[in-house]
DNA sequence: AGCATTTTCCGAAACGTTTCGGATTTATAC
DNA sequence: GTATAAATCCGAAACGTTTCGGAAAATGCT
């Protein structure tokens, strides 16, 4: 393993300044920044992390700590979630440490623990639950961490976010516009911060177009296809009661929604709207759905660059980025939409 | 962060007897001992890891380096596979870094730096070519690394890899007993090891049961369902030479084949008998088939458990430990063989 | 008591890097 | 040519841990 030493000795330098050069310090000639760089490829040299950490005091390692019980639909966005995360944090020079828990283990235990030997610069949180026991812990060690989503309704902590309120007023209101008036929801599973805010959209929204709002006509549930299929199922249940306007929490859901109405013999848009929020996921494209669907559209991908992003500003100290984004939602009226039968 | 010269001022011991009592040798007096360790509970103390690794050598750091195109079919087992190597790895107290390339760029130089930083105590490689590049690299760098699978026909690596060549063996055994002639075989795409051996499992099989090999029959490509119809369909498309039994590599393929057959009119396994290798992955499983998929089977989970422990084993220095381990898959016949009409 | 052993402890060096403060060289101005 | 400023370099200390070699204290044996 070449070290610092090899190098300085090799070309007759200091080993202060090799390390300047090699890190683009200004006090250094251009010239034998050259002659480094090149000397440090030639020699195959690589700075040695656990020295430059017990210096800066920086390990360089940043995680991600989750429950391992990753086996059901939700695979390909999780695996979208690890590898858009590990490549975001590599182009940035720091290591991406996953720890994956046995399924069903508290993982509080493993953040503690992880939180109290320092070993790590900052955490990465997903799937945050409203009030996260995770982020009080965290925020008690003072260590840096960054929520996908929001923990709370007003967050104090690093988050990356989409506007999840104004994702369902944008498809209420267009809905309504067409003049739908008996809506549904599929939203996803209680508890977490996004699902509320949804609702919130949800229920302001209704109340902006002036039209009531039926608790019975939302469902929250898991966001696969299967739930989609089923809820839906059960929604259309009432020949009655049957509303005209189905908004769902993912394309999944949508997925399960078609799949479940065309079963019924009701077809989209004619019988029934349906619209989605796509996260732009690369297993199921909502251009694709017959007829194509209509959505607000944010790529979940975005995310990991911004979660990255805003974790190594705070690992690195800059204070005078945003920490705290949340991100709009472009709205795109396709063919599953339309006015209701008369 | 409290530090060792914490603990020994506080204790009025040298730093030495503190390290040395913490990490439990002999010379170091029962009593003390316990007072140190009671002291650090106190003070919350815990390792700099930095500066351990430094001294040590080892930073407790393993990886695993990919080309980040992981949005294609194998998705699940991708997924399955990283957090099945972070379970087993934490579990034995080693941090799992995951590097994961933008798509399509060469790994080769993530590798070599990777290798040449000394930062990693081993390596995990996976869906190693044959003759694979990193192997060559790594052993250079003479850096701990395990293989899953071989890059090799007689490697000289660590791995951790099935029996390919029996697993097909078994196949054609049980197809040849039940008075099959004509057989066709979906292996995995040309150059990767488990094909290789496969391909030869096959044409000894072939031999040993005293029945021509037929090139045509023989289809590569990549292990996915799509692929599987696709490839089945052209396998029988010329009525006069339709096989009677198909070998698929592994259950995706198998249920690309049932499709296709399906489409054809050809029954299982009256028409045509299916068989497989089952990797026991969890969004497909083999005994849910109609009808159920005779198969050899290997849980692909098994193999996390073993890289783990071999590499661990290795970078702990235990000479006396196998490094290479050909496991044995089991052979279940289920209704998807019997034997061919007259 | 004197000596040999064992037990228990400690000082100092080392790992490879960054960084502080200052030293040396080179360029600029008069 | 000299004084001053700028550019370029370097030695030494520091980060927190482990470990080598040996020292000190306790114990055992005659």
């Amino acid at each position: 393993m070449t070290t610092l030493k090899d190098i300085s000795k090799h070309l007759g330098l200091s080993v202060t300044q090799v390390s300047r050069a090699l890190n683009g310090y200004s006090d250094v000639n251009e010239k034998t920044k050259k002659r480094v760089q090149d000397a440090a490829a030639e020699l195959g040299y690589s700075a040695n992390l656990s020295a430059r950490s017990l210096v800066t005091g920086k390990s360089g390692l940043v995680t991600l700590i989750r429950a391992g019980d990753l086996t059901g639909p939700a695979d390909a966005s999780n695996l979208e979630t690890i590898s858009g995360l590990s490549k975001e944090f590599y182009q940035r020079g720091k290591q991406f440490v996953l720890h994956m828990l046995p399924p069903g283990v508290d993982p509080l235990p493993a953040y503690r623990q992880a939180a109290a030997s320092g070993s790590f610069d900052g955490f990465v949180l997903i799937d945050t639950r409203q009030n996260d026991e995770r982020v009080a812990l965290l925020s008690k060690y003072d260590v840096p961490f960054v929520v996908h989503g929001r923990a709370e309704v007003d967050p104090s902590h690093a988050f990356f976010d989409i506007d999840n309120m104004a994702v369902i007023k944008q498809h209420v209101a267009h809905l309504a516009k067409l003049g739908h008036k008996r809506f549904a929801m599929l939203n996803g599973p209680t508890g977490f911060a996004y699902s509320e805010y949804r609702m919130m959209g949800y229920r302001a929204a209704l109340e902006e177009a002036g039209l009531a709002f039926n608790a019975a006509a939302v469902i929250h549930g898991p966001m696969t296809e299967p739930h989609g299929m089923i809820a839906t199922a059960r929604l259309f249940e009432d020949h009655a009661k049957r509303p005209t306007a189905l908004i769902c929490g993912n394309v999944h859901l949508a997925k399960g929604a078609y799949t479940a109405l065309d079963a019924m013999n009701l077809s989209i848009p004619e019988d029934v709207s349906v619209s989605a929020h796509d996260d732009v996921l690369h297993n199921l494209r909502a251009s694709a759905f017959y007829p194509s669907l209509t959505v607000t559209r944010s790529a979940f991908s975005d995310s990991w660059v911004k979660l990255a992003e805003t974790l190594c500003d705070m690992i690195d100290g800059k204070q005078d980025v945003p920490h705290q984004v949340v991100e709009n939602s472009e709205f795109i009226a396709r063919a599953s939409t339309a006015a209701p039968k008369l």
